[in-house]
DNA sequence: AGGTATTCACATGAAACTATTCTCTGAGTTAGG
DNA sequence: TAACTCAGAGAATAGTTTCATGTGAATACCTGT
């Protein structure tokens, strides 16, 4: 107790790293973008003409995640409802993201969503589908007034939702008398386009941008200026900056991964208790995001996901790499000393697909000729034992 | 030796099934006037 | 008679199972030299 208190008390009073951690955070919004003023640039022209109450045109932007697409969107759609504010002209902007909302990824749940950041409630499940768009209709359809609907992570929602839901939204504006949309995707793979319906594609993507990756200079000219804000003088070492940028600039020029990598390494060179940050932190800060990220991912997975992970580790960590076959046997024999039913090999075989998505273990299909073909699986194991325990803790393992 | 055909051990697909969540509807029930 | 309750029908999704079909290449099996 009084130790605690102790830690407490020298935790107030041990000098911090930072001025203000939250500009490194990705919420963060900063007043200017550096490196994207083309973007920002053709953006606002292909939105101007909703100020004077015309229908601006559906716009598709790609680019790698970290490139600044959503700062850029959000940035300009805030700018152009604050013009219209004091106008007679009424603009509404509204932001999902596909992904982050992993509840949105049905067709029915998608407008839902839409219809709930309009503030109407809708029941989660029990109405038919068009019902929904009938009430998102009437939602929007009461006032005249231009919306801008913006899809983030768009490759997400068609993925699992198919492109009828595009379909539809496009269609929406003939349904519509008083108001008009238009649709802004963005999308991280830039190949997605190519896979949805050519009709869909040429009304989406009237207009297109590509964000590139930032180079490594461009990183570290944006850390330098969130550094600046974030971090007190001269607490960061130097390189520590540039390696940063260079670590972010090898995963395709990802700036929110440099900036929490930056954040990271803060945390951990404050937490011992030095005063400044030097170049080795950013190595543990990031080997502690991927432990992380995870452990997390671990934890949330499901009880029958998480016992074909742990067999998969064990049979992997007996004899190098293994087949499904193998997986299986050691599977349904955990199954039973638990208590759980056995899944079916071809589920098993899916989920052994899902966690290779997820990348905590890596399946590939291989044919061994007469011998069949299946999936050869290995597990990288630098954060096996971390992994393990949060297994056996969800499996009710000794 | 060179060329086909087999064959293994799963992969991959599609459809159908189960369980669950949630709404809506209308019949039956209740309580108050 | 109005208000309330409650079961059942329907909509929708997640997670499987069942059934069916596909598949890459190491071997087995030919064939003709």
């Amino acid at each position: 107790m009084g130790t605690t208190k102790n830690f407490f008390e020298t935790y107030l009073k041990k000098e911090t790293l930072f001025l203000d951690k939250s500009v490194l955070q990705s919420s963060y919004t900063p007043d200017t973008i550096p490196h994207r003023e083309e973007q920002t640039k053709q953006v606002a022209e292909i939105l101007a003409p909703a100020l004077k109450m015309e229908l601006p045109s559906n716009l598709f932007i790609y680019g790698k995640t970290g490139t600044g697409k959503t700062l850029v969107i959000k940035h300009i759609t805030s700018q152009l409802i604050e013009i219209t504010r004091p106008q007679q002209v009424v603009l509404q902007a509204l932001y999902t993201n596909c992904k982050l909302k992993r509840v949105a990824d049905t067709e029915y749940r998608f407008i839902a969503e839409l219809c709930r950041t309009m503030g109407k409630t809708v029941p989660p499940t029990g109405l038919p589908t068009d019902e929904v768009y009938k009430i998102f209709l009437r939602t929007i359809d009461d006032t005249k007034q231009i919306i801008i609907l913006i899809l983030d992570e768009i490759d997400h929602l068609i993925n699992k939702a198919g492109d009828e839901v595009l379909y539809n939204l496009l269609r929406l504006n003939a349904e519509l008398s008083k108001c008009r949309i238009s649709i802004i995707g963005i999308s991280n793979d830039v190949q997605f386009i190519d896979y949805i319906d050519p009709r869909i594609r040429s009304s989406l993507s009237e207009e297109e941008i590509v964000f590139p990756p930032y180079n490594a200079l461009q990183i570290q000219h944006i850390l330098r200026d969130r550094a600046e804000k974030a971090f007190k003088k001269g607490s960061l070492n130097d390189g520590v900056v540039e390696k940063c940028a260079a670590y972010a600039a090898r995963e395709h020029g990802d700036a929110r991964r440099a900036l929490d990598l930056l954040r990271v390494a803060g945390e951990l060179a404050e937490r011992e208790g030095l005063p400044n940050v030097s170049v080795k932190h950013i190595d543990l800060a990031e080997d502690k995001i991927e432990r992380d990220r995870l452990v997390d991912i671990v934890t949330t997975q499901p009880q029958q996901f998480q016992a074909v992970l742990y067999s998969s580790i064990n049979v992997c960590a007996e004899r190098g790499d293994v087949s499904t076959g193998e997986v299986y046997d050691f599977y349904k024999k955990l199954c039973s000393h638990i208590g759980i039913r056995p899944l079916t090999q071809r589920r098993v075989s899916d989920v052994i697909a899902e966690l290779d998505m997820l990348g905590i273990i890596n399946a590939r299909v291989i044919s061994k000729g007469r011998y069949g073909r299946t999936k050869e699986i290995s597990v990288s194991g630098t954060n096996q034992e971390k992994i393990l325990v949060v297994l056996k803790e969800g499996l009710g393992l000794k």
